[in-house]
DNA sequence: GGCTATCCCCTAGTTAGTCTAGGTATAGGC
DNA sequence: GCCTATACCTAGACTAACTAGGGGATAGCC
């Protein structure tokens, strides 16, 4: 939050919700560590953006829920993958080779510098 | 376009508008068609896209427009890139090489299926 | 002259998704 | 009892992209 803001989450973290659902079913809150995790908190997801994201995602049919118990003893709603969810993950997993694809022939042999020093 | 999933992701517009003009001043329909050309088409600017956007860059600073003349002759509003512009820009190819390299993280070996071909 | 296509700019309204900033409730440690 | 971590939720603000138009100027064709 507010450190930095990269706005270029929408669309990338359904993809990488359905991606981590690909290995069993979570919760949401274990969903946010699992991907905090994977990519050394470089991207923090709010709870306020999950879980209205996994409400999407099951209204289109793309994960179920149902309640449980959580590794500590909790009541959680736990999310696995339908076969409609995996099938938009592999779209999403091509759309976003495509999509970042473009981009850097776009932006060519422009160089990430340090933080901030000029081309 | 609407078939495609990541029309666009917020930010990324920016960041290809600003490099556009790292190559010289450019009026916005100029900056469409030289983006399209170097994806090959695979991203598609809508002009009710780029013309807000150009109004908020200059807005921000990133940006300074000027009336011209376009190589066929008409009136066209040349943009050019201000020092601001330049920071900004290098600020979000960093934040650019961070956040897509953070979901790549995130989907591990997760491989682009059938629609487009495999890495 | 009229017609069409291309060039070039613009905006209002809609939609979608994230963020802010709260709220509820339980379990366990002190 | 209090505090923290766990676990879920929502309303409202905000931003930005998309839809779907609009206008005018130029160039070429008939």
């Amino acid at each position: 939050m507010t450190s930095e803001r990269f706005d270029l989450l929408p669309g990338a973290l359904d993809m990488m919700v359905l991606k981590t659902l690909t290995e069993g079913a979570q919760h949401g809150y274990s969903i946010v560590r699992h991907i905090q995790r994977r990519c050394q908190g470089a991207l923090s997801i709010e709870e306020g953006t999950l879980y209205p994201a996994l409400h999407r995602m099951e209204a289109r049919g793309w994960v179920r829920a149902s309640w449980g118990q959580s590794d500590s003893g909790r009541k959680a709603k736990f999310y696995v993958l339908t076969p409609r969810g995996r099938k938009e993950l592999s779209q999403r997993v091509d759309s976003w080779a495509r999509f970042t694809g473009a981009v850097s022939q776009v932006m060519g042999d422009f160089e990430p510098t340090g933080a901030g020093q000029l081309a």
